[in-house]
DNA sequence: GACGCTCATTTGTCCAGGACAAAACGTTGA
DNA sequence: TCAACGTTTTGTCCTGGACAAATGAGCGTC
């Protein structure tokens, strides 16, 4: 009965693994039936305990499986050519400009108000729109790749994701007006853990002159949709980290497209769709942050178009 | 195959309802076989298929589970019977002063900028800590509290917490100086959704004197002891909401006591730990937000004792 | 009355192995 | 390039038995 994993290099129960990798417990049992692996030991009542390295496999198994491989070819496989193919699906590190070495640095030595005073300063000396784009997009991406090579724990991550988030919302308090055209609400979907992606959005949307009204994370489709029409939205924007599920997400889309009334616009962004191949029918994928602003503008011509000619 | 929850009154898989309600596959079929309820429909392939009314009276089952009621009490009861226990448990609805209602009443209609207005204005006119211990934490536990008797929609929940999110984090960017003592870590663990609570716990702290360093929501255990140590915290300080499950908070929190040098201190807050009867020995929790003065004092006047008497 | 012990009961988790829908894939034809 | 269709893969659900851990009751001791 007990559940949770304990001293660093003991080996975990069945429950303590599908905390650690995300992977249910039907599908840990069934993979061993099926391809042999897991093939955890078993303690004294006849249960599975997992090693180790089987959890670091299952891990990156888990990882790989999110990039749209499927494991009848990734779980016959060893752990170093699973590793090959993540490095393949990360792609070459990109050379940094200084100043994101520096970043790196930062997070690495845990320098958390030098971090903040940098990027801080980055805002002022390039603006909102430029520290989006072309420094946190970028960092955040890095932090979350370090984070994949094993290069940073979760908890400099963490502390990272604090200390962008509190600069990003001192600036949007700044510059957010009370009204603007369209009015866009923003969230995420029940089961996505990351924000940085959303405030980003939202900082660019306020640029932009759009109206934000940010529901934070996680909101239930049910709620989202009720959301809209509550706040009278002319446009609901989501965000999707590159972790997020992305049956899932296709499937939300679906609902939430059907939920929605057609007048309001449905918008989503971020690693999650624009690996997708086709996302539903009614439902537009921002290419980037520095897709918002084409989008908008396009949004608003064809706003125009229709209440002149009616 | 599908999982998802979907329309407002769809009846749910038993996949959707251990997400609702946090109860397991597992669990729920036990219970079904042993105490007779649920007692679900089933679809075309033979598949559980909850009712809403069900669900609504497992979460109430949930909730009355986490302060230390048994299931074989709970599950013969009415929807009704329940409702009663909950209700006591809950305490008297207390009287609210006005501003509170002004409040709830913005709440209710989506005012959101009109909510931050006001939320702002009490900063200013009382002070952040008057703010926070009396406007703050009443208001979020009236909240809590509405959603749980039906009265106010989770969209309506989040648009509250951003509000005050907002104006917290503005507050507490202003106050927050360089250094202090002692260093306290904050943060939640796995599974914890709400941050309200350590947005707060942050801001009084910080009024008190304390440098603060947060790691944001859900650090594994691991990793608290590592960015503790990393940081050279003297303080460990968690949040937790009324629905964390207490026997994964006591189990987490021996863990980790165990994982922390004896030096650094573990602090708790919130619902959970204030309900639990006994904490794990080296485990101080503080009661509310008031406690936070006192315990610094004293933490404050330990220290100087232990260094001037060597 | 506080504490420690034992024993019975309650309760959550685990197991096995079968079943089947939904998703993904591959092929064909327009 | 796309649509339609059969095949394979894959995840979830089912049943019902087993058993350890948590809880509570009863009892004796300090």
């Amino acid at each position: 009965m007990s559940v949770v994993s304990l001293e660093p290099s003991a080996a975990l129960s069945i429950s303590a693994v599908e905390q650690e990798t995300g992977l249910s417990k039907d599908v840990l049992r069934v993979w061993e039936r099926r391809y042999g692996f897991p093939c955890p030991q078993r303690n004294t009542y006849g249960e599975r305990v997992y090693p180790d390295e089987q959890v670091l496999k299952l891990r990156l198994v888990r990882r790989l499986l999110d990039r749209g491989l499927r494991p009848g070819r990734l779980l016959p496989m060893s752990t170093e050519e699973l590793g090959v193919l993540m490095d393949q699906s990360i792609g070459e590190a990109t050379p940094l400009p200084v100043e994101h070495d520096l970043a790196m640095y930062l997070v690495k030595t845990h320098q958390t108000s030098e971090l903040r005073r940098e990027l801080s300063q980055a805002v002022v000396r390039d603006g909102l729109y430029r520290f989006v784009t072309q420094t946190c997009g970028p960092l955040l991406q890095l932090v979350g790749e370090a984070w994949m090579r094993g290069e940073i724990r979760v908890f400099e991550e963490h502390l990272f994701t604090e200390q962008v988030q509190a600069v990003l919302r001192g600036a949007i308090a700044q510059i957010s007006g009370p009204a603007g055209t369209p009015r866009v609400l923003l969230s995420t979907l029940p089961g996505e853990q990351h924000g940085l992606g959303l405030l980003m959005a939202e900082a660019v949307f306020s640029l932009e002159g759009a109206e934000c009204v940010s529901l934070g994370l996680q909101t239930p489709i049910g709620d989202l949709a009720a959301a809209a029409l509550a706040k009278q939205a002319d446009l609901l924007a989501l965000s999707f980290s590159g972790n997020f599920p992305a049956n899932q997400m296709l499937e939300s889309l679906s609902l939430l497209r059907a939920a929605l009334p057609p007048q309001i616009g449905l918008w989503c962004g971020g690693m999650g769709p624009e690996r997708a191949r086709r996302l539903p029918r009614g439902v537009f994928c921002l290419s980037g942050l520095q897709g918002i602003g084409p989008a908008l503008e396009e949004w608003r011509d064809a706003r125009s178009r229709a209440t002149l000619t009616p």
